[in-house]
DNA sequence: AGCACGCCGACT
DNA sequence: GTCGGCGTGCTC
């Protein structure tokens, strides 16, 4: 068979890409990363051209006549050929299938399936007019119909598959497909325009016509239908007259969607280099035009000033007439960092992140695709946006766990960013106030270059660290020990801001019944329920799920039930009645659930309006409070309570991050850490604020116990609705991996299999989870052990019962 | 993922 | 006798 061919991802999940026919009308369009729709078994699917290629696929019998690609869908490739890899490499890594990886890097509604319509044929039509069938009167009367639709309507559900599909056989009706790009076209808006002179004599008679007169004759480019209706009293009527002689138009114009979150900054010069930055710039940007490879570390405290850094760099890329990506946490989004961009570079910025509208994002992502925006400052998934010529990628706060995505692909965004700059020849700057341990590992064997930016802007001084252990304080001090209480007045009285941090939202975190001892549970999960008082609710933070507060126990029946436990809420409280004049924000998910919400009440906090700042993580990462003095760590042990190994390390960098909050301003700053571990290793290092000295300690243990980054972990979640179930499977699984590690030991390539064992979280929406862990020495070895255990998983009758996840470098916890 | 095929229990 | 349950396997 003579080609060309191509080779298709079909947008499911398929393990397999498949081969097709290009047919010659098609040749010019069918190229790499273009949408295509192709036939698949008696139905059509849509999919994305991964190659081109001269012949069939070698493992493919030569009688086999491959099929034709039906339309291409796109005039211009939607994923770049950097892009096509960097999803190849993803699906192998992570074990997932191309056409589920290409889902995740495509923006949604990009990958949506064909509609399936089904007509009469010719000779359908013509049976039709004589014998009544109740699908061939449907369509004689509907004409083409979508299938579903089809089925709807269909009197007798019952059978219509069989019954279609035997119309289908005597050729008397057929299927064809319309393919819905699914994509929201650009944003249209209705445009009034004088198009001549007006009669003069009505308008001298009409207020509302001379009003909208005088509107339109003050723009030429005209008025947007909208605001005509608003300014102007019986806008229509008098449009509908002055269109009828010719002297107004109403046409319709394409519009960029707008959204704003981030407050505009007005335009200023950018600030000068220090000495130390202008080190770190001159280091990376001899790669900036034309590579080669290069990952660098940049370590630099909080208030170092990265973030100047790093949009001089991006500057320096569009100079050479490269673009940009700027990859940032989730959380530290549509605010300074988005502003401060912005006002940098304009029209040439894209934003992406789950804040942007979806029609924005849409524009944006178009934007992009023509090379209109050249700098992308987004989340994790803008690590796929498909940048003209990339000349650099920066991933700031490169340690935040929230780069690994926990669910479908569970890729690391950080490490997507240097497999594509590895892909594409260019220098990635990975950022950090208190880098991985990974990352640290990485730069110490000179894989990574090592940035340092050690002092503060201005040379303004570290905060200073207190401890405050926890024990020791009276039991109606469990929440503001007396020295933060103390210290919180002082600030207060002083008119400076302060800052408390709990990693806990809510009132309480569970309720308990005092007969029987009995913690309220989530019916959908096996964690306790929290209690949200304001609303008087119980509500699980894993699924959402509500109950109102019950009278008596559920299990004993008795009238003992009381909170446990404190949470973001309860400190609010406990502020405001020790310090009633306290003006009080809190930032957690229940103040803030809008983006607009954060907007405002970070703007609260910053404009002086509020004097004290409660939060969650949210408040921690990437927001300039130059007011604050005083940070409270109300429990600085909760990260260490994570059946992690990474716990320490999470512990140091999150508190590290909080300290950083204090006295970024003139005012140097004060933190306290309450805490019941007070001489653990981590709050020691936070205390005296030496991560390498953390660094040191943590990675020789590391290395001791042979956890990452000195070996490779991978997670394989087991889950199904059915507890039995679930749990066979996972002994099924572990078994199998221990049968598999044998073979690979007998060839000396060790792996330890741990487990099965059920997931921390038990249950979670109503499905059962047990985990079974495998360690690795090499990540070669990995993906052969993996790749063994997952074709024998295949064929297990077990295993095919339930839910099978694959979790490569996985993030323990739960 | 769909959508076939195929092989066993409760209905006209 | 058939309708339809969902286990199993394939889609270029």
């Amino acid at each position: 068979m003579a080609g060309p061919f191509a080779e298709v991802s079909i947008f499911s999940a398929l393990e397999k890409t498949l081969h097709y026919a290009i047919p010659s009308e098609l040749n010019a369009g069918a190229r790499p990363g273009a949408r295509v729709l192709v036939p698949l078994g008696r139905r059509s699917a849509t999919g994305l051209i991964l190659a081109r290629a001269d012949c069939p696929p070698p493992d493919m019998p030569p009688e086999v006549r491959l099929k034709p690609i039906l339309a291409v869908l796109d005039d211009a490739p939607v994923l770049t050929p950097d892009l096509i890899a960097l999803c190849r490499w993803l699906a192998s890594y992570y074990f997932y299938p191309v056409g589920e990886v290409l889902q995740t890097a495509l923006p949604s509604g990009a990958t949506n399936a064909p509609q399936v319509f089904v007509r009469l044929t010719p000779a359908g039509e013509e049976r039709a007019e004589t014998q009544r069938d109740e699908i061939g009167e449907l369509l004689h009367r509907r004409g083409p119909t979508a299938l579903a639709e089809l089925e709807a309507a269909c009197g007798s559900p019952r059978g219509f598959r069989q019954k279609l599909r035997e119309l289908e056989n005597r050729g008397l009706v057929e299927r064809c497909h319309e393919w819905r790009c699914g994509l929201p076209g650009p944003k249209t808006v209705k445009v009034v325009r004088l198009a001549g002179e007006p009669d003069p004599g009505p308008i001298e008679h009409n207020a509302n016509l001379k009003s909208l007169v005088a509107l339109l004759r003050g723009a030429d480019a005209g008025i947007p239908l909208s605001v005509v209706r608003r300014e102007v009293r019986n806008a229509d009527y008098w449009l509908r007259k002055l269109a009828a002689a010719g002297t107004v138009r109403v046409e319709e114009r394409e519009e960029e969607r707008t959204f704003r979150l981030a407050q505009a900054l007005p335009e200023a010069p950018p600030p000068r280099l220090t000495p130390d930055q202008q080190e770190v710039f001159d280091a990376v940007s001899p790669y900036l035009a034309s590579g080669p490879f290069q990952p660098f570390m940049l370590f630099g405290v909080t208030g170092s000033g990265k973030t100047e850094v790093y949009m001089r760099l991006v500057e320096e890329t569009l100079k050479r007439g490269r673009g940009a990506l700027v990859l940032v946490p989730e959380i530290g989004l549509s605010t300074q960092l988005e502003a401060l961009f912005r006002q940098r570079f304009g029209e040439r910025l894209a934003v992406w992140h789950s804040g942007v509208p979806e029609g924005a994002r849409h524009d944006q992502w178009r934007d992009i695709l023509a090379g209109r925006r050249t700098v992308v400052l987004g989340a994790r998934s803008a690590v796929f946006m498909p940048v003209r010529d990339p000349g650099l990628i920066v991933v700031d706060e490169e340690h935040d766990p929230s780069y690994k995505q926990d669910d479908h692909l569970r890729y690391h965004a950080r490490d997507a960013a240097l497999v594509r700059a590895r892909l594409l020849g260019i220098p990635v700057v990975l950022g950090s106030a208190t880098p991985s341990l990974q990352t640290i590992h990485q730069s110490r064997l000179e894989r990574y270059r090592p940035l340092l930016l050690p002092r503060r802007i201005l040379d303004r001084p570290l905060p200073t660290l207190e401890i405050v252990d926890m024990r020791r304080e009276s039991s109606r001090a469990r929440i503001l020990s007396h020295r933060l209480r103390t210290a919180l007045a002082e600030t207060l009285q002083a008119g400076d801001q302060a800052l408390l941090f709990l990693n806990r939202r809510g009132f309480a975190t569970c309720f308990l019944c005092g007969v029987c001892g009995a913690v309220l549970q989530c019916s959908s999960c096996s964690v306790s329920l929290t209690y949200h008082q304001r609303e008087k609710i119980l509500r699980c933070h894993y699924c959402g799920k509500e109950e109102a507060v019950p009278e008596r126990c559920p299990a004993c029946g008795h009238a003992g039930l009381f909170p446990l436990g404190f949470g973001t809420e309860r400190v609010e409280e406990e502020v405001r009645r020790e310090l009633p004049d306290a003006r009080i924000v809190r930032i957690d998910r229940d103040t803030v659930s809008r983006p607009e919400d954060l907007v405002e009440s970070l703007d609260a906090v910053r404009s002086g309006r509020a004097n004290v700042l409660i939060g969650t993580q949210m408040v921690g990462k990437g927001h300039d409070f130059p007011d604050i003095t005083l940070v409270g760590v109300i429990n600085a042990d909760t990260a260490l309570q994570f059946p992690d190994f990474r716990a320490g390390e999470t512990t140091v960098q999150l508190l590290m991050q909080v300290a950083g909050r204090a006295g970024r301003g003139e005012q140097p700053g004060r933190v306290i850490l309450q805490t019941y571990n007070q001489f653990h290793y981590t709050l020691e290092a936070v205390l005296a604020l030496d991560y390498e000295r953390f660094c040191d300690i943590e990675l020789q243990s590391r290395e001791q116990l042979r956890y990452p980054p000195f070996a490779r972990f991978l997670k394989f979640l087991v889950t199904s609705r059915s507890e039995a179930q679930t749990r066979e499977a996972a002994r099924r699984l572990a078994a199998l991996c221990r049968e598999t590690a044998e073979r690979f030991d007998a060839s000396g390539r060790p792996a330890a299999v741990l487990g099965p064992s059920p997931a921390p979280l038990l249950k979670l929406k109503d499905r059962y989870r047990w985990h079974v862990f495998v360690k690795a020495w090499t990540s070669r070895d990995l993906q052969d052990f993996t790749e063994t255990v997952l074709s024998g998983a295949r064929s297990d009758p077990a295993l095919r019962r339930v839910q099978l996840a694959v979790d490569r470098d996985p993030m323990m916890s739960m």
